[in-house]
DNA sequence: TGAAATGTTGGGGCG
DNA sequence: ACGCCCCAACATTTC
């Protein structure tokens, strides 16, 4: 009988996982995590993304125990760390699922040359994504800019085929291979600020699964109207579970489809198709990075190259993207935003959008600053997404807003949070106020504020730009770079 | 997956 | 009754 090793990324998932499934079905299976020592990325994860990892292996190992197997982790170099367990294990083969961020891909195909000239057969399956990003071209054959124009493409594409289920059980090798000790991967942080992340998340494989069904029988119905309203539980909260690969978007995708074709309801068909249009973006976002893979560090269009941001290394700039940092630049929905974030490693995507327009755009603060913040704050962080995402809000991407479209954080978040439930959520010094206030506190009455017991500047801080005033600076920095 | 400025329209108050 | 003005409300244009 042959042994396979799986060695496991950001697929912690035991269903629909074709790099599992095959080596099941050829024989014995060791499962393997490998925490790299080598200086691969300038992106390695953040701490809310180690936390999150750190659970959700250990849900991944009793998982694994439960069918009689095991997870195997190890430190070092991959291909190191992969050939000496071949080696132990007598094992012949090592399969993975591929990853997309481009110097992992790089890291892979190395590990795939020396497995080879060690003899062994490392073999990628397709697990991640609906398509593979170079399956999806416009009729020119070249990559999608738009988002659009992509969806529609897709849309008239092969459907993926079903979800494979998870192995009933798994083979034991002749020998297990030595295991590092969860806790020597030292993902946990050393200060313990993760009680309020336990409190909102339960990162692993069975968490996923309740998430997804609580969003299809609970918040799909009423998908497009409740999705933009922070306060609501309106939206999936997947992402971190996608990101981890506790569950795949093939998963999401079928049961979203078994829902619309058991369902007599156009109504709500129109709901899923909402929702399966944002997982769109998510494949957009990694066929955009294949095809751009410099875009995490540079602006997709040129010349934003030359835009004026402002310097963080100043004293001014510094304490502006630290005001953003810590939620404390003014604007309730921005601060209430930015504190969801650092309390419970998430923000509603609403959120997200005003969070990052207020500081490419108010704070004049460049889109990398940005990325790097939520890169290390969100459980979520997922370069390809995160990359999009902020290139998006900055206008230098694919698909990007105008450069003039500017979002006004009071206009926001009396829209979309309109009795200002999630901005008094986050920032509790604000709860006493109005709600024809509590969106910008500097324009209520002495008396109001006292009632309150806002005291701006102290309890509160004032804003830390006039918005107005910061529009009108962003319009004439962006004229300055027009030119192609 | 905007917001502000500017233009148009139509009801109602009023002389 | 009629014209004039005001100004929401809505539409269009511009940034």
């Amino acid at each position: 009988m042959k042994t396979t090793l799986v060695w496991f990324r950001d697929d912690l998932r035991l269903a629909d996982n074709p790099a599992l499934a095959m080596a099941a079905a050829r024989g014995a299976v060791v499962p393997v995590f490998i925490q790299s020592t080598e200086r691969e990325d300038a992106w390695k994860p953040g701490a809310a993304s180690r936390w999150w990892l750190h659970h959700s292996l250990a849900s991944l190992a009793a998982s694994l125990d439960e069918l009689g197997s095991r997870l195997v982790l190890g430190r070092g170099s991959p291909l190191e760390v992969l050939k000496s367990m071949a080696q132990t294990t007598s094992a012949d083969a090592i399969f993975w699922n591929r990853r997309y961020e481009p110097s992992l891909v790089q890291v892979d195909e190395s590990v795939a040359r020396g497995l080879r000239d060690a003899k062994l057969e490392p073999r990628s399956f397709h697990g991640r994504l609906l398509h593979e990003p170079w399956q999806v071209e416009t009729k020119q054959g070249t990559p999608y800019q738009v988002f659009s124009p992509f969806h529609r493409r897709v849309e008239a594409m092969p459907k993926p085929d079903p979800p494979l289920a998870a192995p009933e059980s798994l083979t034991s090798p002749p020998t297990w291979p030595r295991s590092d000790a969860l806790d020597a991967l030292e993902l946990l942080p050393t200060m313990r600020w993760d009680a309020t992340l336990a409190e909102a998340w339960k990162p692993g494989e069975a968490g996923a699964r309740e998430v997804l069904e609580r969003f299809l029988a609970d918040a799909l119905s009423d998908y497009r109207r409740d999705r933009d309203h922070p306060a609501v539980a309106g939206t999936s909260r997947l992402s971190p579970y996608l990101h981890h690969g506790e569950l795949s978007p093939r998963q999401i995708d079928h049961s979203v489809r078994t829902l619309m074709r058991e369902d007599v309801d156009e109504a709500r068909d129109e709901e899923a198709r909402a929702y399966l249009r944002q997982l769109m973006w998510r494949e957009f976002a990694y066929h955009l990075l294949h095809h751009f893979p410099t875009t995490p560090e540079r602006p997709l269009r040129a010349k934003y190259e030359r835009f004026p941001w402002t310097d963080v290394e100043t004293l001014e700039g510094r304490r502006q993207l630290e005001a953003w940092q810590r939620g404390q630049t003014g604007y309730p929905i921005v601060d209430a935003g930015m504190r969801e974030l650092w309390q419970t490693g998430f923000m509603h995507n609403r959120v997200r959008m005003i969070a990052a327009s207020f500081l490419v755009k108010d704070l004049l603060v460049s889109w990398r600053e940005g990325a790097r913040w939520f890169w290390d704050t969100l459980v979520d962080a997922d370069l390809a997404n995160n990359t999009l995402g902020w290139q998006w809000a900055a206008g230098c991407g694919a698909d990007a807003a105008p450069y003039f479209r500017v979002f006004n954080p009071v206009l926001q978040g009396e829209k979309f949070d309109r009795r200002g439930e999630y901005v008094r959520r986050w920032c509790p010094e604000l709860s006493a106020l109005p709600d024809a206030h509590v969106h910008k506190p500097w324009d209520a009455p002495a008396s109001v504020l006292r009632q309150a017991n806002v005291t701006l500047g102290d309890t509160y801080p004032r804003p830390l730009v006039d918005h107005k005033e910061a529009r009108e600076r962003a319009l004439v920095a962006l004229a300055s770079i027009r030119a192609d």
